[in-house]
RNA sequence: CGGGGCGUAGCGCAGCCUGGUAGCGCGACGGUUUUGGGUACCGUAGGCCGUAGGUUCGAAUCCUAUCGCCCCGACCA
């Protein structure tokens, strides 16, 4: 993408409404619009970071043989009456009222719905286990949104739900999630640390949280800190193995890691004191598991192979898919803007030919950028007219982390040069050994 | 929902107390200059002062109402 037909409105100056880095930091550089409290549009720069965070969470998805569908924003309040949530729910929930005077609500969630789907279309346990997800806008009515899209009204969600014949199966299908949501969440460059959690409006007992350490998180969270070194890395992991994948569950909730919801003041001082951390967190995603708590009330029931009628056992699984704009950004930034992850970043590379309208110069960025394109990595090629600092300055703060400069004095030695956005380290070398590079560094991606 | 604050140009703000036909910086646009970390100078455009009502000869300014937004707290993915 050439800067100068891309439509991406940066600012120099903070605007009032914002106090966090993150929030900024997205609207400073362009990815997002206000529209009302805690409702955003998503700006071309912000919304390409969401779609990579979607996709993510979708390869994710796939590979632990979860299946995609999409229910609707609107739904029939009817739904939720027979869970008794319509009423549980209070003011959070935005209820609407169509022509014909029927009432409908802004999905907050969707348990209910799914299990309607569910009873009328599964009733025998051969069919299971299931794993619906999707993707899509919820809405919950907050006294006080905040934090921009950490905190917005308006946001959009993974969630998933499971339906098992037993609860061992459900429990495995409880631990699978968490495997799976390790290996998103480390794709995103993010270290997202599964602590036992308290279940709210949800319901269930066996719950956990995932979150991600940043000083503006708004939970309090107890840890040992050797919590923070587990890595699933690129371990192949076979998720139809219970065994297996209840090992890693094991490996990375034995640790003692709890928000104050659930924090236990004796367990905690039993850690060495070194290894004891306070600190703040912010919540990415958390999972349930709930049992019958739905399908009871829905009569979402299955037939069992002794050929009796159970009510099937369900979990429920969340991704704050817009909120982890604002968590990469809270736990991965300087004071210079913002530095993406690889995995997310709106473009793998930037471009920024210091002299614009030189004939050599254009054409070597030119020849840049069809190379990159040739490897599938997209550019962002500032090819305005602004001076180097200017661009410098605007590529620091949209956070791309590689940069490649190009100028009359390297070129004259054949040289560009590619900078990292998070060392600040910039190495000379031949146009094509940076193409190279910054494929070689994608690869693995 | 309790407490506090703010709505004036795209963004950041002044003007309001003590009414007299709206200003600064940045940005944008046009030029000249400059060109390896937000360059300098000259010029141009852009505002029913959130909205409605009231007081007044006259309201951004005073009064009333209303809408919106922000912050602290409570609550929450």
């Amino acid at each position: 993408m050439r800067l100068s037909r891309y439509f991406l409105p940066v600012l120099k100056e903070t605007p009032s409404e914002a106090q966090i880095v993150s929030h900024r930091y997205m609207l400073r550089a362009g990815m997002i619009k206000q529209q009302a409290a805690g409702i955003y549009s998503w700006l071309p720069l912000g919304y390409r970071v969401l779609k990579r965070i979607e996709t993510i969470v979708h390869e994710e998805q796939a590979r632990a043989g979860h299946i995609p569908l999409l229910m609707p924003t609107l739904q029939p309040a009817d739904l939720w009456r027979e869970s008794g949530r319509y009423d549980d729910y209070g003011e959070e929930m935005l209820r609407i009222t169509d022509r014909h005077k029927r009432e409908m609500l802004y999905g907050p969630t969707n348990e209910e719905m799914i299990t309607d789907i569910f009873r009328s279309n599964v009733e025998s346990y051969k069919q299971l286990p299931l794993t619906l997800y999707h993707i899509q806008w919820k809405f919950r009515d907050e006294v006080r949104p905040r934090f921009g899209v950490m905190r917005g009204r308006e946001f959009l969600m993974k969630d998933g739900y499971t339906f098992d014949v037993d609860r061992d199966s459900a429990l495995h299908a409880y631990n699978r999630h968490m495997v799976s949501y390790l290996r998103t969440y480390e794709r995103m460059g993010l270290t997202a640390i599964p602590m036992r959690a308290a279940s709210g409006p949800i319901g269930g007992d066996n719950t956990h949280e995932f979150l991600v350490l940043a000083s503006t998180g708004e939970s309090e969270v107890f840890f040992d800190t050797a919590v923070t070194d587990l890595k699933l890395g690129q371990r192949d992991v076979n998720y139809d193995d219970r065994e297996q994948v209840a090992k890693v569950c094991e490996e990375f909730t034995t640790l003692y890691a709890r928000t104050d919801e659930t924090h236990d003041e004796a367990l905690f001082n039993a850690i060495p004191e070194e290894r004891r951390k306070v600190a703040r967190g912010i919540e990415v995603g958390q999972i349930f598991y709930f049992g019958t708590k739905y399908s009871e009330a829905m009569g979402a029931t299955v037939v069992t192979a002794d050929g009796s009628r159970v009510p099937v056992e369900m979990g429920s699984h969340g991704i704050g898919v817009s909120r982890l704009l604002g968590a990469i950004i809270e736990a991965s930034h300087d004071d210079k803007g913002i530095i993406w992850p690889e995995g997310v970043t709106p473009f793998p590379v930037g471009i920024v030919n210091l002299k614009q309208g030189d004939g050599a110069t254009d054409a070597a960025c030119d020849a840049l950028y069809a190379a990159l394109m040739a490897q599938g990595l997209e550019p962002l090629y500032d090819d305005s007219d602004d001076r180097a600092g200017a661009k410098f300055a605007k590529m620091d703060l949209i956070g791309l982390p590689w940069r490649i400069t190009v100028g009359p004095r390297g070129l004259a030695a054949g040289k560009v040069e590619l900078t990292s956005r998070r060392t600040g380290i910039s190495e000379e070398m031949s146009p094509e050994a940076a193409v190279a590079r910054v494929a070689e560094i994608y690869a693995g991606v």
